[in-house]
RNA sequence: UGGGGUGUGGCCAAGUGGUUAAGGCAGCGGGUUUUGAUCCCGCCAUUCGUAGGUUCGAAUCCUACCACCCCAGCCA
């Protein structure tokens, strides 16, 4: 992992510093808590906390929670807890309901300078006279009331007098602006409804737009990072910053949001795949939501090593699932303790083999031997992947074939001897001879084999559940289909056995594998001592089935 | 067709007037290897949406054109 890549926003950062313009740098990460947070998130995480930490500032996390009619405690608390798991710290929990008595006494400033009313026009009218992409607006009947009508009928909206879609605050700036976020956008509109932080004291809440820049400003937020779409609301939220006497000016500055090939990033669409029943929940080891993959088994550092990678920018982007994938498998590669498990066991009859089991010593990385190792018996009954014996090998295998020989990885050389049929004519046994001179770490044979193959021993093995995760969608632009039914790839989770080698039978939640030339698996959270998971988290580059 | 954006290899992405256009992912070739993994080495854009122009010199400046994305919630 080299050096971190640089991007349009630290670069304009770093020359702020250096100019003397700046001298902290506070950014803030402001989820609505209206769902779980996915990998989208992480890359505004990512951004917005690196930033903080390289120029020693500070992140605040703040819940954008201005609309209480989808958001709840549960997605409060999840957001949380996602976040820090990712590796951030917030240097404080921040809430724009905590805002809500300075925003609506700036609502009133508003008003008193005649540069917001109370519109008693209805939604559909509202719409109507919004005019379109090339056509002006017309101004609303009650765009001139005055400023003590409108304090009043704002004060009536607050004392919970009107009903709701009765009445909604608007900006004043200008019907015919080109921008449509300029004709006169919603403030304030009514909702009788329990917020999860301010219960019953308030019937009116701000709208985005009105509350975003303002909190912004409260917090001393000097970087207001947030995706495109937003771009055509920043003269807005200047105006506002300029209307208001706030106690500082944060800037706003727009980037790309992350497009990921072959999963959908919208909170509605994950949510019609939870609702829908198409995913166990929002932590489906295939949801692409943070929760998603830390229950698949990426890690920390994977996810914001893959952050890193993306880069940040003002272009369209589809990310291709590869570079996910291979950021998860170059962290894991090092985290992960290397065991023996075989998916699709084929019975292996040591026939030479005279004595009780020998305890091997196995490392549980080679290349880390800090991890230490644990103990694997080798006997006269073992099984390896059904996949490692091929009675008619193609061209360039180099497995175990009849007439051939192969290394048991940490164990002994063995040589084919005889397989055994079933009924059906199917391989149900193979019989080999081992060779004592070529145990692992003291071989005095000289022999090289072409092959090494994973293995277990039989009798001291363990039966797990083995879950294959594959992607979800069959079609690399689900975002694209307002069906995600018909484009579901049925084969998304394969439910499986393995055998595993004793010491991966017992219940370690926090612990990262790679099953040898197989994969890289984390225990499932469903896992118990009587019944231990594992979910694939991401396979092997595999050459040799690319090839094929 | 109004406004706001964006165009550098298959996918990302540095680069902001001056040697042969960084790097990553993918791909290809080779080496190491008791994981066909990892690791290591090499290859992979005479060209930066297109066409003109300015300049001794342009991906970087100018002009025109083309393509794509976002905006008409009392969502964020």
């Amino acid at each position: 992992m080299s050096e971190k890549p640089t991007n349009f926003i630290r670069t304009k950062i770093a020359d702020q510093i250096k100019q003397g313009q700046l001298t902290e740098v506070v950014t803030r990460f402001p989820p609505e808590p209206n769902g779980y947070l996915h990998v989208g998130h992480a890359k505004s995480i990512c951004l917005n906390f690196g930033l903080a930490e390289e120029f020693g500032g500070r992140c605040h996390l703040r819940f954008d929670d201005t609309n209480p009619e989808k958001e709840s405690q549960e997605y409060i608390d999840a957001i949380q807890a996602d976040v820090s798991w990712l590796g951030f710290d917030w240097s404080a929990l921040y809430h724009t309901a905590d805002y809500f008595q300075q925003l609506f006494d700036w609502a009133l400033h508003l008003i008193r300078n005649g540069d917001a009313y109370v519109d008693e026009q209805s939604a559909e009218a509202m719409r109507a006279n919004r005019g379109t992409l090339t056509e002006p607006g017309v101004d609303s009947p009650y765009r001139d009331r005055s400023p003590e009508e409108n304090e009043a009928l704002f004060l009536k909206m607050r004392d919970g007098e009107l009903l709701v879609g009765a009445a909604v605050l608007r900006a004043k700036i200008s019907m015919s602006a080109p921008n449509l976020n300029l004709r006169d956008p919603a403030l304030y509109r009514i909702r009788h409804l329990s917020h999860p932080r301010t219960g019953d004291q308030w019937c009116i809440y701000p709208t985005y737009d009105y509350a975003h820049g303002q909190s912004d400003a409260i917090e001393g937020i000097t970087h207001s990072l947030c995706t495109l779409e937003f771009e055509d609301h920043r003269p807005l939220y200047e105006w506002l910053l300029k209307k208001l006497p706030v106690p500082h000016r944060p800037k706003q500055t727009e980037f790309s949001r992350l497009e990921l090939e072959g999963t959908v990033t919208s909170k509605r669409k994950l949510n019609a795949l939870v609702e829908g029943g198409y995913v166990s929940g929002w932590d489906d080891p295939r949801m692409p939501t943070i929760a998603g993959m830390r229950r698949r088994g990426y890690s920390p550092e994977g996810i914001r090593f893959f952050c890193e990678r993306i880069g940040v920018t003002r272009k369209l982007n589809t990310i291709e699932l590869q570079i996910l994938e291979s950021s998860i498998r170059d962290d894991l590669e090092r985290r992960a303790h290397k065991a023996m498990a075989v998916l699709n066991p084929l019975k292996v009859v040591v026939t030479n083999w005279d004595q009780v089991s020998l305890g091997l010593d196995v490392p549980w990385h080679p290349k880390r031997p800090e991890l230490g190792s644990r103990t694997m018996l080798f006997g006269r009954e073992l099984s390896i992947d059904r996949s490692d014996f091929e009675l008619n090998p193609p061209e360039g295998f180099f497995r175990l074939s009849p007439g051939g020989s192969v290394r048991l990885k940490y164990g002994f050389i063995v040589d084919f001897e005889d397989v055994v049929l079933d009924a059906q004519g199917l391989v149900s046994e193979v019989h080999v001879r081992y060779d004592p001179e070529t145990r692992s770490g003291r071989d005095q044979s000289g022999r090289k084999v072409k092959g090494t193959i994973h293995w277990v021993h039989a009798a001291s093995a363990r039966e797990v559940d083995v879950r294959l995760y594959d992607r979800l969608f069959t079609v690399p632009d689900p975002g694209n289909y307002e069906d995600l039914a018909s484009v579901m790839n049925s084969e998304s989770l394969i439910n499986g056995q393995a055998l595993v080698e004793p010491a991966l039978g017992t219940l370690m939640p926090d612990a990262y594998f790679q099953f040898e030339r197989v994969g890289f698996f984390k225990q499932d959270s469903e896992s118990s001592d009587d019944r231990i998971i594992y979910n694939r988290s991401v396979t092997l580059k595999h050459a040799w089935a690319k090839k094929k």
